[in-house]
DNA sequence: CAGTGGTCTAGACCACATG
DNA sequence: ATGTGGTCTAGACCACTGT
């Protein structure tokens, strides 16, 4: 059944429409992270599609990193954990041995007005209030990133007066509901200022490895700026060419 | 802790094993770069199997980019031309405007016997035949990249008394047969020497963003080892985290 | 028009996890 | 035993491309 043939155009595979009505339930928080959805005939019967064309969409999701699918157990709404985080956000890893989840010291929160720059990086107008969040990381032991987080404010009401964990995107998830999907990383070599000399213990003028990172929500808004300055002796950006 | 890496499936699907010999062939050069691809009935009815287990096979290719389908059309080979190379392994763009193909300019080409690192780098024996190519590559004018190309003799005999073209994988396709698939960067931050900093017209001790790239053919194999040293003024390096 | 890939359906069976 | 996802098949129709 589930006619296809008399409906109105359909320039969209219906998968598609499938997998966005997924990923708008999971957004809204139907779903949460860590739980199971149902089924696959459950949400075939529930959309009037059949189970072959929910797979296609559910196989999409699962490439994007949206769900987790275990055999016999079923469909799981993937959630930002320290693992995750590790494999799909943290590029800088050891030059031998093992990536590990680097430890955070905040200096600094602040809170101010959206400048040019930044209002066009976060996608929000110009005034717009902010959280700066500074932080020093360190992986096994030693100093190694200097960064600077920019949100926007609206997006979560709060952030400022909170403790900050290590895993800012499961906060993110949370307590805020901004399921952090995806990023694009710009990468330069820059000359270590003072600043950065002294807290990484490098000399002024050392090259250090510049990530600038802009973070996208499920829903498609920009949900974070973060500005990266990573020491390179003993680690390294890895990037796959798929 | 630390959720153990999960073991091969005790049964290997169908679709992975039509998926292994359409590679074989293409890596054979039985279908050529550009060329199409039977039908998939006519794959289908070749191998014994549904067309529905060739189109997953056909899914996976066309997701590692090795083939192209076009609706109406068939099913090709991928070529390496510009615009492939350049979305897919070439990860330098200006800050500014479109994404451009680099000029380059052959300083040297040298045989050598491998080192212990080079050695270990291209997955050969210690003291086997190596080529290595040191060329400048210029975007959008300035010379930006000063790279050192490392590959083993056996794989492209008689490379070293070749011209060589700008777009190196499209020489090692069509005249060797060594179908470039993917490639692991490794980024690090480093000071210019006098030699980078003279041929990038730059003052010693500038931080230049150091490349590490080992490709990988389509069969396995380690194909090519770069090492590029990119000056980022005006440049960066991007990568997307899906 | 015929031939191609793209979508959708329906049903069967298998592998895995849990009770 | 039951329910889940994973594989495989078979057939239908659609959309696009070329002749």
């Amino acid at each position: 059944m589930a006619g296809d043939g008399e409906t109105a155009p359909r320039v969209r595979p219906l998968y598609r429409g499938v997998r966005e009505t997924l990923v708008r339930r999971i957004a809204e928080g139907v779903w949460q992270p860590g739980q199971a959805l149902p089924s696959e005939f459950e949400i075939a019967a529930d959309l009037g599609v059949s189970q072959g064309t929910v797979r296609k969409a559910l196989d999409e999701l699962t490439a994007e990193r949206l769900v987790v699918r275990r055999q016999g157990r079923g469909t799981y709404v993937a959630r930002h954990d320290d693992e995750r985080i590790l494999f799909q956000f943290f590029k800088l890893i050891p030059d031998s041995g093992e990536r590990r989840f680097p430890e955070s010291r905040v200096l600094a929160v602040a809170r101010r007005a959206a400048d040019e720059a930044a209002a066009g990086r976060l996608g929000v107008a110009a005034g717009a209030g902010l959280v700066e969040i500074e932080r020093v990381r360190c992986v096994g032991g030693t100093a190694a990133i200097v960064e600077r987080i920019t949100v926007a404010d609206a997006l979560y009401p709060g952030l400022a007066e909170r403790a900050l964990p290590n895993n800012l995107y499961e906060l993110y998830a949370a307590e805020f509901g901004v399921t952090i999907a995806a990023a694009t990383e710009r990468l330069k070599a820059v000359a270590a200022g003072p600043r950065e000399a002294e807290h990484l213990g490098l000399a002024p003028g050392t090259p250090l490895l510049a990530v600038d990172r802009t973070a996208t929500a499920i829903d498609g808004r920009i949900a974070e700026w973060r500005v990266s300055l990573c020491r390179t002796d003993g680690l390294h950006y890895l990037c796959e060419l798929p």
